[in-house]
DNA sequence: CGCCGACTTGAATTCCTTCAAGTACGGTGG
DNA sequence: CCACCGTACTTGAAGGAATTCAAGTCGGCG
């Protein structure tokens, strides 16, 4: 459990002051933070629903997703989450996760002791705020899930996604220009729009065949950003950037 | 704005208990709490997306929900309320309104300045806790609704959620036994549900015919609720009762 | 080189929607 | 009191969006 690395925590504080500001000394708070390394390879549960925690996670690279699943098996992702996100600051105040979190690349995570986030949260009205919001945005952005796969056709709901994806990679500094990582498979891609890989694979097809965007391996290139917003139906208010 | 008849907020302690506990000191200041009474008619307004919230509100009778709406006008809504919840205690600590409150049936609200809201946070960590958790609940419930809608057919969506809502009623203590008023419309269900109302139609009609319920004009009669539950995919953990 | 996972594409099927027509019911006004 | 009206509910039939099944390609890695 090294305090060591102050930078290491640099990419929270550029995602907390999305939503709020932090004055100097709540930041040296922040990055003094205790926190415990790990490394998971791709597929593995960092955290399982009904786990009781004692620690609350961050991600430092790579990407995870929290997912619930059905009786039956099958899976949705209920979010996901890139560099500087608190994945789940939310059992920071509760006691059982009520999903899982799952790597979906290789992920290096950043585990703090939960107690020391409400420590933190109790003395400081500024760090309290942030991370108030950055909770707040998030529940935003499920609800805004929710619109998506409950409403929108699957080309539409599929560009969304991209939209999403893209913009919060760029404001997380992971992005350059138009050209994305592509984290999920077409089978995750799936899952988090409640449609199959198959669909998802022809309005892929079908984006492309419009010029809005090119896809290679692992990577998304936006070829017309507006054109895409607008297939998308994608605004971004939900995000709750203050700065862009 | 009165602050006199101090039964008025008990079904705010209600609710809040149901997720963390209460010493009467908090009780007190909760049902001190100054706030405004006003009535809705179905299908109003009580807050619009993007506006500049300056209270909080809670519903004190009827059903209202939140809704968002597609560039192309379909509309989800996103989550319902009922007696002693809290419907928009985020924007206590947002400035801005990310969704719309609408009442489904005839509502009475409660409207309590954010600041006194923020306040009574500040002050008592008990409440702060209680807080913290109802939103984290809340946050919760939107989830498993993503997971509704995105993973689970129409049959054991519509039962999904008519386990959701008598249940909460239930909790909410305005439900006798397994008779519950049913707040929405076929139209109203279908937006929630992410179905059209012809189809929830269809859907009702298949759970009466297995007999897991009956419905009459707005109100719906459990028969066999281990049945429907079972149909339904319903666990109810995710509703972080701690206490039913 | 060969294998495996991910991607691609076609064809058949299914679930849900759309369209259409009709019923039930509560409220309003003559 | 009943005729009229609007809203919600009901049901059938046709159509369409997305799934399922199946077969084949591509690319990275042992």
């Amino acid at each position: 459990m090294s305090a060591h690395d102050l930078t290491l925590l640099l990419p929270l504080i550029t995602n907390l002051t999305q939503h709020s500001p932090l004055d100097p000394d709540d930041k040296d708070m922040i990055l003094a933070l205790p926190r415990l390394i790990k490394r998971f390879e791709t597929g593995t549960f960092p955290v399982r629903q009904g786990d009781i925690t004692k620690t609350c996670c961050l991600v430092l690279s790579g990407f995870v997703c929290r997912t619930r699943t059905t009786g039956t098996g099958s899976r949705q992702i209920l979010s996901i989450h890139m560099k500087g996100d608190f994945v789940d600051l939310q059992n920071s105040f509760l006691n059982e996760a009520d999903y899982n979190i799952q790597a979906i690349t290789n992920a290096t995570l950043a585990f703090i002791p939960k107690h020391e986030v409400s420590d933190l949260v109790d003395k400081s009205t500024g760090i309290r705020q942030a991370v108030w919001r950055n909770i707040l945005a998030d529940a935003s952005i499920s609800r805004e899930w929710l619109l998506n796969v409950g409403q929108r056709d699957a080309y539409t709901r599929v560009a969304h996604m991209i939209c999403e994806v893209a913009l919060r990679q760029s404001a997380a500094g992971i992005c350059n220009g138009m050209i994305c990582d592509w984290p999920m498979t077409q089978e995750q891609f799936g899952d988090a729009t409640g449609l199959t890989a198959v669909h998802i694979n022809r309005m892929l097809k079908s984006l492309r065949d419009d010029g809005l965007i090119t896809v290679t391996k692992r990577t998304i290139n936006i070829m017309d950003w507006d054109g895409l917003k607008e297939a998308a139906d994608f605004t971004e208010g939900y995000l709750h950037y203050f700065k862009l």
